[in-house]
DNA sequence: TTTATTTATCGTAATATTGCAATATATTAA
DNA sequence: TTAATATATTGCAATATTACGATAAATAAA
């Protein structure tokens, strides 16, 4: 159906799957270490930096805001974009909690060669 | 056109959003909690403990074989899954370096109401 | 005011994802 | 062999995502 049963999961679960698919996608990677590289971002410039066309790489700034990976600031006619410091401090945390919750038991499952890729 | 330009990034880029891409949905983060705290899954139980179809969930699974989260064995009919302990540091790490790349140098970027959501 | 510049939004086409019924496959038990 | 059990695969419908041309909106410069 394409649509996500998100009422049967916990909240926790529904906002960690709703940040990681905002970095589920290559360009909104590198726009993020395009705008960690130059600190603020000189925004249009990820048109030039990256080969994707005006409305796509505004489209994945809105998707980037929407879950406050950045924040952006209105410079006459640019605008201007940067991370947001508290919120990637809180997203990493919760991406490094999840890993964490992993602790290797040593428990038997044995790896085998997989039929189904 | 639904279709992600990966040839335009690096390696690095597609690899991170492709590991983010499978835990974008709740369902594939509940089955990882489910396998973490039983150590080694009791499989078919994931049917019944997550409210979805066996095909559902087999699917949901064959996302997480294919980027290596977790690993099978087969037990007499049913399969047993773990945790994939060497993946899974691989990718800790990886989500790691990528958060910590950005360090806040105070850089003024001062955060405003953004008119679109 | 008019023009240029920059970014956001709309509309749309192509493709991907999600979910499940039906079915196939594989192994164990009878 | 046959039946039961467990999981994978197929096929399909509903919806979501990606990308971009066209255009709107907003501000600065002339």
């Amino acid at each position: 159906m394409g649509v996500t049963k998100t009422d049967i999961f916990t909240k926790q679960q529904n906002e960690l799957a709703s940040l990681a698919k905002v970095l589920a996608h290559p360009a909104r990677i590198a726009i993020l270490q395009h705008i960690i590289n130059t600190d603020t971002c000189i925004c249009g410039d990820l048109v030039n930096e990256i080969g994707l066309a005006q409305p796509t790489i505004s489209q994945h700034l809105k998707e980037l805001k929407k879950e406050s990976y950045i924040q952006g600031t209105i410079e006459g006619t640019s605008v201007c974009y940067c991370i947001n410091p508290e919120k990637w401090r809180r997203i990493e945390k919760l991406f490094s909690a999840f890993f964490q919750s992993y602790q290797d038991s040593g428990a038997t499952c044995t790896p085998l060669t997989i039929k189904n890729k």
